[in-house]
DNA sequence: CTGAAAGCGCTAACAC
DNA sequence: GTGTTAGCGCTTTCAG
């Protein structure tokens, strides 16, 4: 059995309440007594337990991160962060992957199975907006990404309407006019949504129109932006002078497409991609992306989730839009 | 307040322990009183405790996966088998990430900073061998890649020499006969020189020798790849006719300084990289890399660490080297 | 098969 | 400032 209180308490000679709040650093003690339970725990060798301390508390001090996978480079980046903001609030963070499933992601959205957790950060992209309704409303959720549920649900999320006008207006002012938009579809999810809304209105403002045979569908994967190239112009559909993928998977595959029918980027075809992954700026040539500020993006989910679980009147707003930035390189210019 | 198991004994009347029974899947109960039971629990919206189940038995069903950094890929890629596997015997897997800081590694080794997990799986990067002996035996520890501590320590490795050694003799049965090693560090981590030790062994066995310029330091990132190259070749020194960079990182940092340079790959010179990140496929040309099994390496790491967190006796060997596949794509053929 | 009851180690209300 | 003490919700020993 592990040291307890109680062994630091009669080694140092004191109860073990005097033990407690030394350990919970407690203001009113005085000095040599603490300094007499601190060197009593370093010759026990004592490690606070935290299985009691949170049957106690009624709080674990965990969070859950909920993501549909890590092999997707965004999720893997948002780890990170997330981690290191919680660990300074005091959290430790437990992965959970749903692998998309909506069953998996309700699951969380209803409470979890156990009581495991303070509270979640999610990255859902399964859920549909009246899920909302079905949600646990004593349980801290943060929504993190594009899916907005109905109802009194805490969330930040990524400018893609506001992203992706701007890389209409970058394409536009760099002269190019027949723009190809990469990877759409009207019906999927929100995130294609809200960029292809972007990239539309981006197109409008400058007084442009979308040519139908440019809004392109494609799987959102180097394969799908690799074939959905090459059969545009097998099929001998109109050329683009710039071409807007929806991520930056979809770009890279498109590159290849271009590179392998010998159409030179940017010379004859600028673009630009959405999420600035590793590899953007690495490809050849390097491409043009849309950078969302991911360290924002974790700072605010778990200053949100803190909130919520302290049960903080919170002068934030519920829901949140991070920053971005175009990185601008060779692909576009 | 949630609901407890008296709550549900309660309103089921019958005594907690019936409860607990049902709740654990205890056999012998009868099949009335079971759905007695369990209709009470629904009807209560019962969760079990899981601060309170883990206090009593001593044990929390936590697993901590402890790796530097979710940004190198091979750790990302790790997460999702080692979640997936933990699952299925029951484990929650918690994050940890030290940065590959020593310090923090060192905590892990001796025991965590609180008894929040049953053991931990660990890619140590900055352990010394002699580390091994500060370990806290009774915490159940798994480490993962290379480094290898002294004492009893199990581990789960990645086959760096006969991969290495394996393709040398890929490239050398292809008519390869000047092979560059790039990322030579001979007083590096065990990685490094394990794999040089295969390139080095390979060679052996196939009657060639080493050329002394052709072995290459090189910081393990794509920068470092590129930088390697382009002063290998600006100082005019001997041209390889093949090039084994040791991960994939500096094996597209090479490819980019080829390119750059206008030598193509593989007509004047092969290219092999190590890990098979998802880009080595999708680079121009696609890259030949050593594929190792991440899936067997996060099934045997969940295995051996419940072995030791349930103490059975392990019929298991204490180091296993999982496989590995050399996977052959254009850039060496 | 089921009931009663003893803690697991800790926090915090209550005393002094 | 510090001691006493009552549980938090659960598993498990001991009876029956």
């Amino acid at each position: 059995m592990a040291v307890s209180m109680h062994d630091v308490a009669r080694v140092a000679g004191v109860s073990q309440r005097t033990v407690s709040n030394v350990v919970n650093n407690y203001e009113f003690v005085r000095p040599e007594t603490r300094q007499r339970v601190l060197d009593a725990m370093a010759a026990l060798g004592y490690v606070p337990n935290a299985a009691a301390r949170s049957l106690r508390s009624a709080r674990t001090g965990l969070i859950a991160l909920v993501v549909p996978d890590f092999r997707a480079r965004i999720f893997a980046d948002l780890a990170g962060p997330v981690v290191r903001e919680a660990e300074a609030l005091g959290y430790t963070v437990l992965i959970e992957l749903t692998g998309s499933d909506r069953e998996h992601e309700l699951t969380v959205l209803t409470g979890g199975r156990n009581q495991l957790t303070d509270g979640a950060i999610m990255m859902a992209l399964s859920l549909r907006p009246e899920d909302g309704q079905r949600r646990r409303v004593d349980y801290p959720i943060v929504l993190v990404g594009d899916q907005v549920l109905e109802g009194q649900v805490h969330h930040v999320g990524i400018p893609n309407k506001d992203a992706s006008a701007a890389v209409v207006r970058h394409l536009v002012s760099a002269g190019r006019r027949r723009l190809m938009l990469l990877g759409h579809d009207p019906h999927g999810g929100q995130t294609a949504r809200m960029r292809a809304r972007g990239f539309l209105d981006g197109l409008a403002e400058e007084g442009l129109t979308a040519h139908e045979e440019l809004l392109v569908g494609a799987g959102w994967t180097r394969e799908g932006g690799q074939s959905a190239i090459e059969e545009h112009l097998d099929a001998g559909r109109p050329m683009p002078d710039a071409i807007f993928a929806m991520n930056d998977s979809l770009a890279l595959g498109a590159l290849r497409a271009l590179h392998a029918r010998g159409i030179r980027v940017p010379q004859e075809v600028a673009l630009v991609g959405f999420d600035d992954v590793e590899e953007a700026r690495y490809a050849t040539p390097s491409l043009t992306s849309v950078s969302p500020d991911v360290e924002a993006l974790a700072a605010n989910a778990v200053a949100m989730l803190h909130e919520q679980i302290t049960g903080k009147p919170s002068g934030r707003e519920q829901h949140i839009m991070v920053d971005f930035r175009l990185k601008v390189r060779e692909s576009s210019q």
